[in-house]
DNA sequence: AATCTAACTTGTAAAATGCAAGTTATTAAT
DNA sequence: ATTAATAACTTGCATTTTACAAGTTAGATT
């Protein structure tokens, strides 16, 4: 029996606070964000994004955020291989906050990243 | 001599992923929150929010914070009993980000977290 | 001057992350 | 049809981060 091991601890009923226990950490938004860039990605892809993450990060982050449907399967039937993800409605909906995140640190961050682009307001 | 041991490990040039290498964890933006409803709060005032962090966490952020100028005291000169921190430029630049982040997870996330509070557009 | 307590620090256990290697099931090649 | 290649994971273990409890310190209060 695969293993689904998939109970969010929910730390309060503040909203803010439940965005950050799905999404509070250093990768999920980056797959967000490959996916507002690229449209779809398969595991592979995903894999030769800059940052490198680790392949059992990867294979759980994109566990928990097919749970929270927030991407999906571009072929919700088929097997796995060559078989990319895509975001949903839900994901969709975080794409101005990544990009507001992005002109943020741009404006607010870059006097300690020196080398990080400036993004232009459309991404 | 006291440690200030804030070397950032900037994974890319990217600025999303700038913004998450300082912010992306479970605790940061919930200080921020915090003095966004608050305006000013102190080291323990801060422990009182219902998601508990723990006094070292609590610490190491705030330390992090101040350095990225996210931050700062109230009263910049004096000691640091009773010497609330309030956002800085940069922190407030924030707002309407973590606005966004708890309206999108009031509107994607209560299905998941049933006990969550919805949140109007103002907070 | 003595006491109190806000603001931390420290030590250690537990959990998450990172890294290298291994497994499996499609797809492609022969 | 059988074999080979490889995308998509999984596993084991080292390292780092987080969590919890307890201790320390210096400025405020009595």
């Amino acid at each position: 029996m695969k293993k689904n091991n998939k109970k969010i601890d929910w730390r309060s009923i503040c909203p803010i606070s439940s965005s950050l226990d799905v999404l509070g950490d250093k990768w999920s938004l980056l797959i967000i964000r490959d996916l507002i860039i690229h449209e779809s990605r398969t595991y592979s892809q995903f894999l030769e994004s800059p940052e490198q993450i680790a392949t059992n990060i990867l294979a759980s982050r994109l566990n928990l955020l097919s749970h929270l449907k927030l991407i999906e399967r571009v072929n919700l039937k088929s097997a796995s291989r060559n078989n990319a993800y895509q975001l949903t409605k839900g994901g969709e909906a975080l794409k101005p906050i990544i990009k507001s995140l992005g002109k943020w640190a741009g404006e607010h961050l870059s006097e300690f990243n020196p080398n990080m682009l400036k993004i232009n307001e459309t991404l």
